[in-house]
DNA sequence: AAATATTTTTAGACAAATCTAAATTATTAT
DNA sequence: ATAATAATTTAGATTTGTCTAAAAATATTT
């Protein structure tokens, strides 16, 4: 595997994100992602292309190869690590892994990687609940759906929070609501689309429709 | 303090250890160490004194400022505290730290590494022995004697190893000899300056003046 | 003190990564 | 099917960091 610059790489995972939706992305999409103009995007693209880490035709948009999927699994990996390590051992907060992560992650020594891994003790999930890829690219693609979707009175598990924002934070820790909180949905109100729910021994209590948009749980086959 | 590229802060740390012999630095000094041509060295000595973080008038050599000093620390205090983490946390041998450590201490974030420093139980002293600047850039100037300077029988200790190679620490380990090792020096011979040491209830043993040169100890006022 | 050698700087080129503005292609609406 | 609109690409410029080759300054020898 070869080595990558910095800016390759958030090139690569951010493609990586986006054709988990759509399947292809289009020049304007991974524009707004990655904060560039759309001249900025062609150009890299037919560098990325070149490297046969992604297929590509003018005015087709553009997605990974097998060979750019195993690269961005690899830079997923070591974001989604060194967030565990930021959380778990250095307490930072929720929402302040992730910026810092977005520059350890390019530091690609893979000993580093496999040892930091084996020492925070082969944690499965990263601290929003992402699943972490193995030393072979492997990823559990949990079947995981939107607490919007969530069928009355399933208790199911919160697995995954989208947003990464201080304030969703501080709204989950007043609801007592984190990766692994078990719950149950009660009613739902069409008026605005907010939902009741239930968590342990917790009353009853109100989620939005925005909140819930951004939680989703598993639950039992 | 503002943030700096990654090659000015190698060039910024490469110039500060230059400088703790000399005091001044030389263009092709500087090259040597980074590896990189004269000519190019000229050109980042005129970028960092236009940010004020060195003294440099052409063809006198330079120093850096007491700003250039200040991020010289920082780097250093980075590059070391990932260092120790590497060795003690990830069991990385001693000769593996510093390349990847070259790397991590690009990062710059203030509230990782004081975070870090804490995790670590603030190590004053890195694997090599070199000791780590704290949060304000303090760093001890440990009072320290070469081997091959150490008068007879006077117990001391050692404190720090300068060549950090794979070769240097296969004799040290068949030696018995770490950064703490207590011992004391038996004879010297003038013919190839080779010397004698005692360590502990070891048997007496030879030491090489390759060797010892490279050995730094530290003994009580 | 000249001549020679060494060191350092300058001038000009190049690759990477970005941008703006203009041209081109594709899409949508009339 | 045209015209208008939107998306994308191209052309050309800019910044950063590097290099080579030539020029200039300094140091060393004779
Ligand atoms: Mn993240
Ligand atoms: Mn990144
Ligand atoms: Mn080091
Ligand atoms: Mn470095």
């Amino acid at each position: 595997m070869l080595n990558y610059s910095t800016s390759e790489e958030n090139y690569i995972k951010a493609i990586y994100h986006l054709q988990q939706q759509d399947g292809n992305v289009t020049t304007n999409e991974l524009a707004a992602e990655l904060k560039a103009k759309p001249a900025s995007i062609t150009d890299m693209m037919k560098k990325l292309k070149a490297k046969k880490l992604l297929h590509y035709e003018p005015y087709q948009g553009f997605s990974l190869s097998n060979e750019g999927k195993k690269v961005a699994l690899g830079i997923i990996r070591r974001h989604r690590l060194w967030e565990y390590f930021l959380a778990e051992k250095l307490k930072f907060t929720w929402d302040e892994v992730h910026e810092v992560a977005e520059h350890l992650e390019h530091v690609s020594s893979k000993k580093l990687i496999d040892k930091l891994d084996e020492f925070l003790g082969f944690p499965r999930v990263d601290p929003h609940g992402d699943p972490i890829p193995d030393q072979d690219g492997k990823i559990e693609t949990s079947r995981q759906v939107c607490l919007l979707d969530l069928p009355f009175n399933k208790a199911a598990v919160v697995s995954h929070v989208s947003d990464q924002s201080t304030e969703i934070l501080e709204l989950l820790k007043h609801k007592n609501i984190v990766i692994g909180t078990k719950l149950e949905v009660k009613k739902k109100f069409s008026f605005d689309n907010s939902m009741e729910v239930k968590a342990g021994r917790q009353p009853v209590f109100t989620i939005s429709e925005q909140l819930a948009k951004n939680i989703f749980v598993k639950y039992g086959a």
